[in-house]
DNA sequence: ATACTATATGCTTATATGTGCTTACAAGCA
DNA sequence: TGCTTGTAAGCACATATAAGCATATAGTAT
């Protein structure tokens, strides 16, 4: 039997700008919908497919769920497609896009819609490195 | 937008399969339904999406049409995508049984069951190199 | 012309996958 | 305790893709 479910989870848009956007950054999901402008349920559906096709870790902190590239964990072929979703998203617009809008990002979720003064940023790639969840066989 | 063709067209077993026999070889339809023992409207299916996404060539002569990977035509990420494919498959059972079917591969194709003494065989990576038909835009 | 052969295509059905909405759950806080 | 917040999950629906079968098309040969 063949193996597809790494390839399945990246022929679709959003789970490549999710992956493309993870490759340098360490996101919670409240992030990766205000990057995406995606609803939550999409993002956080995403990054549980990547995370169960082996291309994601994840680590909890309190309320949020942070996930990354795990660039240690990838195996070749895997990191080969990360390379090839880089490569196609190289001079996209709408990755731009993305990476411009996870910077003005804040910790803040579905809720958030009802002003209640700034809430606390989050502090991009701090990475405690323990308690991370492999999720691939 | 974002073009996720390519990586949808490998999000399938068959396909992967007959894109990892191409690397190595080209073949005409009734090559690749009798190395991968499939029908062939399904060789012939995948191999059309498989043109039309941008990975292969398609040569026609006489009754055959003959496919290969289209090694200078191909795109940085596509060919990222191809390695994925090659190194997801590098020790997979089914494709080396796929390599090793094609080697006995005949020029026949659907209409072959009413036996009627032996075809020629086919001439593996005979490659005249002229009237290539590139798809992709 | 007729018959034959390799490939492509139409069409229907089956299956898988994404979407959208809602609710559940778990952690923190008043 | 009860309330809020970030995330996950259940479910119905829409959409996309593969499977399967039959047939069309275009070369080739007789």
């Amino acid at each position: 039997m063949i193996e597809t479910r790494a390839f399945k989870v990246l022929s679709d848009e959003t789970k490549m700008r999710i992956l493309n956007l993870l490759v340098e950054n360490e996101c919670c999901v409240c992030e990766v919908m205000q990057a995406l402008e995606i609803p939550q349920y999409k993002a956080s559906r995403g990054l549980i497919n990547l995370h169960e096709a082996g291309f994601l870790n994840m680590r909890k902190d309190r309320l949020w769920v942070f996930y990354s590239l795990d660039k240690q964990g990838l195996t070749d072929y895997r990191l080969k497609l990360v390379e090839a979703v880089r490569e196609a998203l190289k001079d996209n617009a709408v990755t731009k896009l993305d990476k411009e809008r996870l910077k003005k990002a804040v910790r803040v979720g579905a809720g958030c819609h009802r002003g209640r003064g700034k809430p606390e940023p989050h502090l991009h790639s701090a990475d405690p490195g323990n308690s991370v969840i492999r999720h691939n066989k």
